[in-house]
RNA sequence: GCGGGGGUAGCUAAGCCUGGCCAAAGGCGCCGGACUUAAGAUCCGGUCUCGCAGGAGUCCGUGGGUUCAAAUCCCACCCCCCGCACCA
């Protein structure tokens, strides 16, 4: 026997793997599934291992079961991370070079290199693939390819050219954060501070001043009747600018964020707040008002100019009370248009009120202003002389009005300040055009990714419903950047295909990817991949021979049959695949089915790795073993539940294959008679394969290792015991092992190919029949006399420990035949009372009296208490306890160690003895 | 805020859709025992409370309700996690 050494069973079985996993169109069924790429700019954690390790085991069930599966991967290297993680290596960032050589363990030499964005994605690439295939995944690495290869990049045009003739490729105007230094838009990576902040938009209410006008910014347009008077900071000295030739008066920094939102704007002269104060403007919704001094009024927030609503807004209200206190401005009244349930007839008064705030400084200020905010935009109602409409309606539509009558304008500003970019520079907001969208708001590609999705099979079930809501939700997608790596965008070739957009119907690509190669990228026309994937035929087609062996293949594995991803990516790559699935293929191609995974903690913790907080899969394999890994990563938690890694369990695991493998090594050359516990272990066996079947059959890798591990393992503790003394089991345990060898491969498979070879097996388990469950070696009758007996003795050993004498002999008594017709009765009877008034209808029954009822009592009970199988069998064909006791007399007696006696309840001369009930008989231990 | 998912014994986690097999699987931890010079590993037993007869009591976020019967169905409340876009 070989010593358990996981780390030789994994070299042995690498090497007769090598290309075993090369799968191509054949006779078979095809099954084909997919994960989502990883994008390589770091190493691989044990979460990675679960997402690619799930597919790996459900791939290797339906090679088993005799389907030609395939299961490929490729690299995501397109996008802007990598970019600001090579910059930050050449700028020797402190944190990205610990990340990258203590924790990732890059070599100095090849550390030196990442300031090269490539050398990066290549590196980590191709030790993905090292550690991919360190873990036993059966892919076929023939297709790997990475999304920034030219081949690649001809298909992604193609796939464009048919969007964009579909009308699903719009130009639009698009506001992004912007840095003025770097003068490029900026991502949440290259942000220093400010990564939660959001781009929200403002309404510029336009009051007449003198000859200029006051733009204020508000995010509560339909408040304009309510308007009493603007605020000025009269410590900020403002600007009269020209802003697209009209002057308006304006913060300095106002002035600079509306050259970056298509206004073309020259300062004229500053102009202090205090010289804006008591002075007059005018709107025709509002008339004529004044100027007010307020501290709180913010340059730096969009036009730096404020309207108040003191009825409505905390800030406004205790601003003027304030004043009002110093005895100025006494004529001004809170005007109140909004009605709202829970607050007075001035809400902004009634919360300050309540609140007991003081003055303007106050910190609960801003979480005043939340709450009235929040509430009126949910509860409120305008007024019925200004139209009586609920706030939410009331305001898009003043919006509206204001734009089209009384010249506002749109303004955007971050929700949250300061921004920051990582050069240091303040990041604003700016409004970009030639920006192109993906038409993700058009309502009939909706529905048809809508019935696409009733379509598929989608696991587990309750994401549906999550899907179904962001199809609803997804508004156009800008789909070009100007950074990063990747394709160029085919209609303005200085800005890339945005990488979630890139990655999308790729799927289709490995079916052709391994061939695709032999042939030039500039051949690779529209018309080459038309014929490919479409069966477009064109004249002139290049190498026609290579382009229908691509079709075939495309034919044979198209669609996949299932989509393996992280939940994470429900709202945006999973959905989009599918709305690019339903613009390009065709019906009978389209997407089948989807898994998604729940996410990894580490001791509890959220994986993380700009935390640190990850356990290297690499480094886990090494320690643990492979099989370890994938069988606690399977075992722990279904697929689509958060998984938990702690070592202590992980070292667990690999115990039990330890003992897996010695269980086997134990059992495979035994060669006894079989008994009819032999029997019993064969039709349990048949059960847990269904039950492992199904559970795989449903992606439920935990519920599968339950039963294919725990399962057996259970059933065999009891066989061992039930064995006759000096018997260590019967020939029958070789078909046992075989079948147990195999139902564990797709989970621990380098140590089964281990065990399979040393079987005397030619071909590998991965290959090898998956056991199918043979209902003839199903046999009830045994399992219900086991079940009988395992009760029994449970029952004994619980006596035994609650009484505490030796015992010197055990006596069963066993029910007499009335008392199984009461139990039968009962159990036949759908409505219990029922059975009850049947049961003493009869005669003989009556003349028993309280005995006979308590007996319906009890009977009751232990109905409700055994299983319904149970109690089913019990009642159709019934058990012959004295049989099953006689024939486990020797056993009882060796559990024991005390002589067993089998008599009949009645006529025994114990008082315990009329305890007795089917399928639980007295007994009496002395 | 909007949307989605959850709260089960010391921890972890099944069960919930389809109400009685539920004092509630499995695993971990802990306790005891066997083995061992010892430790580790392994195996056996225990692990809500009470009980010298296989039983009883309390229990599945909180509070109500439906039912002969509720962890499971209904209502309300509290708490936790995730997504919300130009980012892979």
């Amino acid at each position: 026997m070989t010593e358990f050494d996981l780390a030789a069973f994994q070299k042995e079985a690498l090497e007769r793997w090598t290309h075993a996993f090369e799968s191509n169109p054949s006779q078979k069924e095809k099954y084909y599934l997919t994960v989502a790429y990883p994008y390589p700019s770091g190493a691989m954690h044990v979460g990675h291992g679960r997402t690619y390790i799930v597919p790996d085991v459900i791939a290797r069930f339906w090679r088993m079961r005799g389907m030609q599966v395939l299961y490929p991967m490729a690299f995501h290297v397109t996008g802007a991370p990598v970019i600001g993680i090579s910059k930050r290596i050449a700028r020797k960032d402190e944190k990205t070079i610990k990340l990258y050589r203590d924790l990732y363990k890059v070599p100095p030499a090849v550390l030196d290199k990442f300031t090269d964005p490539l050398t990066i994605v290549k590196h980590f690439s191709d030790e993905y693939q090292r550690v991919m295939t360190g873990c036993g995944l059966s892919i076929d690495w023939r297709r790997r390819f990475t999304t920034v290869d030219p081949t690649y990049s001809k298909f992604i045009e193609w796939q464009w050219k048919h969007l964009y003739e579909a009308g699903h490729v719009t130009k639009g105007v698009h506001p992004v954060r912007y840095c003025t230094h770097d003068e490029n838009p900026v991502g949440d990576h290259d942000l220093l501070e400010g990564d939660k902040a959001e781009v929200i938009k403002f309404t510029l209410v336009i009051f007449k001043f003198d000859d200029a006008i006051i733009p204020t910014a508000t995010l509560r347009p339909e408040t304009i009747h309510g308007v009493t008077n603007l605020w000025v900071n009269p410590n900020v000295t403002y600007v009269r600018a020209l802003v697209d030739g009209k002057p308006w008066v304006i913060s300095r920094e106002a002035a600079e964020k509306l050259q970056l939102q298509d206004h073309v704007v020259t300062i004229e002269k500053e102009i202090t707040g205090r010289d804006l104060i008591n002075k007059t403007v005018s709107h025709p919704l509002c008339g004529e008002i004044q100027i007010l001094p307020a501290d709180f009024v913010d340059p730096d927030m969009a036009s730096g100019m404020v309207m108040s609503v003191p009825a409505h807004a905390p800030f406004d209200f205790i601003a003027l009370r304030d004043l009002q206190r110093q005895g100025k401005y006494k004529n001004i009244k809170p005007i109140p248009l909004i009605k709202v349930e829970g607050y007075g007839e001035i809400p902004a008064q009634d919360a300050v009120e309540t609140a007991g705030i003081i003055n303007q400084l106050d910190t609960r200020m801003e979480e005043l202003t939340q709450e009235i905010y929040s509430a009126e935009f949910s509860k409120g109602k305008l007024f019925e002389r200004f139209g009586g409409k609920p706030v939410r309606i009331a305001r898009e539509e003043v919006a509206q009005e204001m734009i089209e009558k009384y010249g506002s304008v749109i303004m955007y500003e971050f929700d949250t300040r300061p921004v920051v970019c990582r050069c240091g520079n303040r990041v604003q907001v700016k409004i970009l055009h030639d920006q192109w969208f993906l038409k993700y708001s058009d309502q009939s590609w909706k529905s048809q990714v809508s019935d696409q999705l009733r379509d598929m099979v989608l696991v587990p079930p309750e994401v549906r419903l999550e899907f179904d809501r962001t199809v609803d939700w997804l508004k156009d997608w800008a789909c070009t950047r100007r950074v990063g790596l990747g394709t160029r965008f085919p209609w303005d070739t200085t800005q890339l295909i945005e990488p979630l957009s890139d990655s999308t119907i790729y799927m289709a690509y490995y079916t052709i990817a391994h061939r695709i190669r032999e042939i030039s990228p500039e051949k690779l026309t529209p018309e080459v991949f038309d014929y490919i994937f479409l069966g477009i035929e064109s004249p002139n087609l290049p190498e026609k021979e290579k382009l229908d062996a691509m079709r075939k293949e495309f034919l044979y594995w198209y669609p996949y049959n299932f989509r393996f991803s992280a939940k994470d990516l429900i709202s945006n790559h999973l959905t989009f695949q599918i709305f690019h699935h339903v613009a390009i293929f065709q019906k009978h191609q389209l997407p089948k089915g989807m898994v998604v995974f729940g996410m990894g903690l580490l001791n509890g913790a959220k994986m993380s790795s700009s935390k640190g907080n990850v356990f290297l899969l690499e480094d886990a394999i090494n320690e643990f073993g492979a099989d370890t890994v994938r069988m606690f990563l399977m075992g722990s938690a279904e697929p689509w539940q958060d998984f938990d890694w702690r070592n202590e369990l992980v070292l667990s695991t690999k115990k039990q294959i330890e003992r897996f493998y010695n269980a086997i090594h134990e059992m495979k050359d035994v060669g006894g008679e079989p008994e009819d516990i032999d029997i019993w272990l064969m039709s349990r066996l048949q059960e847990h394969i269904g039950r492992t079947t199904t559970a795989l059959d449903n992606f439920q890798t935990r519920q599968a290792l339950q039963e294919a591990y725990f399962g057996i393992e259970n059933d065999l503790k009891w066989y061992r015991r039930r064995l006759s003394e000096g018997c260590d089991g019967s020939r029958m345990l070789v078909s046992l092992c075989s079948a147990w060898v195999r139902l564990l491969a797709p989970f621990i498979p380098f140590t089964c190919e281990k065990l399979w070879q040393e079987f005397g097996e030619q071909g590998l388990v991965s290959f090898a029949d998956w056991p199918v469950e043979d209902k003839k070696l199903v046999n009830r009758r045994i399992e219900l006399a086991e079940e009988l007996l395992l009760r029994t003795v449970e029952d004994i050993d619980s006596i035994r420990k609650l009484i505490q004498i030796t015992p010197k002999c055990i006596t069963l008594s066993l029910a007499p035949l009335w008392k199984h017709t009461v139990f039968i009765t009962i159990a036949r009877s759908a409505d219990k009372t029922l059975a009850i008034r049947e049961i003493m209808k009869d005669n003989a029954m009556r003349r028993r009296g309280k005995e006979a009822m308590d007996t319906v009592k009890q009977c009751t009970n232990l109905i409700h208490r055994l299983p319904p199988q149970i109690v089913e069998m019990i009642a159709s064909e019934g058990v012959n306890e004295r049989a099953v006791f006689e024939q486990a007399k020797s056993f009882l007696e060796k559990e024991f160690g005390v002589p067993v006696h089998i008599t009949d309840a009645e006529g025994s001369a114990h008082a315990k003895a009329l305890t007795a009930l089917p399928f639980k008989p007295a007994i009496v231990i002395e």
